[in-house]
DNA sequence: AGTATGACTCATT
DNA sequence: AAATGAGCCATAC
């Protein structure tokens, strides 16, 4: 039940469910357009919610690794929060990276969360 | 091998 | 409504 549209199409990996998973992470948060964020839940709840939210900040942990750029800085907690700056090179850098989007960071929270929130079960099911 | 922790979230208090 | 507890599952120690 997993489709890729955006092109690596991962098997699904029979064995190595896991591996799968992080690519699938990035895929979605690859597809996200510039100017929108989205959720860890939402990236899970998308991928199945087989695994919880927090397997979810790690594949962000191992995105920095991996080959194309995955724009870590579109993934938010729910309520906007930039949970996961202190994990960028620098405190800050999450938070430049957004605004030079168009995203409008305060207070290390988006804001008009509403508004750019990007929800993948909505705008990537397919 | 068992415990602790975390880029989370939801239910309950 | 804010704070707390519990579920989540892979890594780290």
């Amino acid at each position: 039940m997993k489709k890729n549209n955006s092109g690596s199409e991962l098997p699904v990996a029979d064995n190595s469910k896991h591996y799968s998973f992080f690519q699938d992470v990035w895929d979605v948060v690859r597809q996200i357009p510039e100017g929108r964020v989205t959720t860890y839940g939402a990236i899970a709840s998308y991928l199945g919610t087989k695994s919880s939210a927090r397997m979810v900040g790690w594949a962000m942990n191992s995105s920095f690794m991996v080959s194309p750029k995955v724009p870590a800085q579109r993934v938010v907690n729910r309520a906007g929060l930039l949970s996961g700056k202190a994990h960028f090179a620098t405190a800050t850098l999450m938070e430049e990276l957004l605004q030079k989007e168009g995203i409008q960071v305060e207070a290390d929270k988006v804001v008009d969360f509403g508004k750019v929130f990007w929800d993948p079960a909505i705008e990537l099911k397919t």
